[in-house]
DNA sequence: CCTTTATGGATGTATAATGTCCATAATAAA
DNA sequence: TTTATTATGGACATTATACATCCATAAAGG
């Protein structure tokens, strides 16, 4: 289990565009010779960004792409979730079916008295949800702005750096 | 990104036999048929779990599994690493060699002064692992014993409920 | 000895991740 | 309006990994 390079990939260039942002566009070519990777690989990766909102695009000479919303608005969330997919870490294996007894969540059990509708999920995913949880509330909280603002100082200057 | 199946039926296969660990040995074709997969399947994970000492194996008539220590000293941290690897959920792309100046994390910043060796992981990583170590946490604090203090009263019988 | 059981190698298949190429559309600049 | 520039998306090829099975072997109990 491990994120896949694009996430990466996509995380570092969003890095890249919140440093140039001053309403101005980036060129894939910009982006991917500075991550080191080709620009129809990348392509694809800005493409998904794009349809999901993070980034802005824009065809034609001097066109590119820009962050759609200021860096403190996107977070490492929002990235990995456009990039991997937002299905859970652990689904059910069997629909139930042959789980043993003993892994089955209590349906009156404390937390769960509100009538939640995870209710029935066994306790194995009970415990994987909670972890996933635990993750996503830390990757919600940190954004590319952050990445920014923890940058060491000799990284900040004016042009781009490559 | 997602736990893989094999994780899952790792966790059930613990699961079953905390459940009727009376320093019983059970077979693998009562667990496999337990979980509704094949036993030659299964016996890999097994095998696995039998390399890293959760489980103990004994081979001959009457022979099968055992938990190789109590149910509440077995993590799911302990049955993921296992199964899934020990590797890290994010690993920094290119040696380095690629990253944007702004993603390189500070050497001197405050937090690393202790001179903690991943000072010089970029700051993509560094939110990442961040990300994990939470995960982990909570991965460490539940253990197959804890499935079993949490599932419903109905469930806990003396013989195994399939 | 013979049955039962786990073990590990070899192998096959399915799915997902990675990466490239090309035709197309959209836009700004000339 | 033409032209150069740029993103887009489909099709495709290439790995890598997960999933799954079969079989020969070894170990232990009856």
């Amino acid at each position: 289990m491990q994120f896949s390079k694009s996430t990466g990939n996509a995380l570092h260039a969003l890095i890249h565009l919140a440093h140039s942002d001053r309403g101005q566009h980036v060129g894939i070519k910009e982006l991917s010779s500075s991550l080191g990777v080709s620009d129809s690989y990348l392509s694809k990766i800005m493409s998904k960004l794009r349809q999901d909102g993070i980034v802005r695009a824009s065809t034609g000479a001097s066109g590119g792409y820009e962050l759609a919303r200021p860096a403190d608005r996107i977070s490492f969330l929002d990235v990995i979730q456009v990039i991997e997919g937002r299905q859970q870490l652990y689904e059910c294996l069997n629909a139930n079916a042959h789980h043993h007894p003993l892994a089955e969540a209590a349906e009156w059990s404390e937390e769960e008295e509100s009538g939640h509708p995870e209710s029935k999920d066994c306790l194995v995913k009970k415990v994987m949800n909670g972890a996933e949880l635990q993750m996503q509330s830390y990757l919600r909280a940190h954004t590319i702005q952050w990445v920014l603002d923890h940058a060491s100082p000799g990284s900040i200057r004016g042009g781009n750096g490559e």
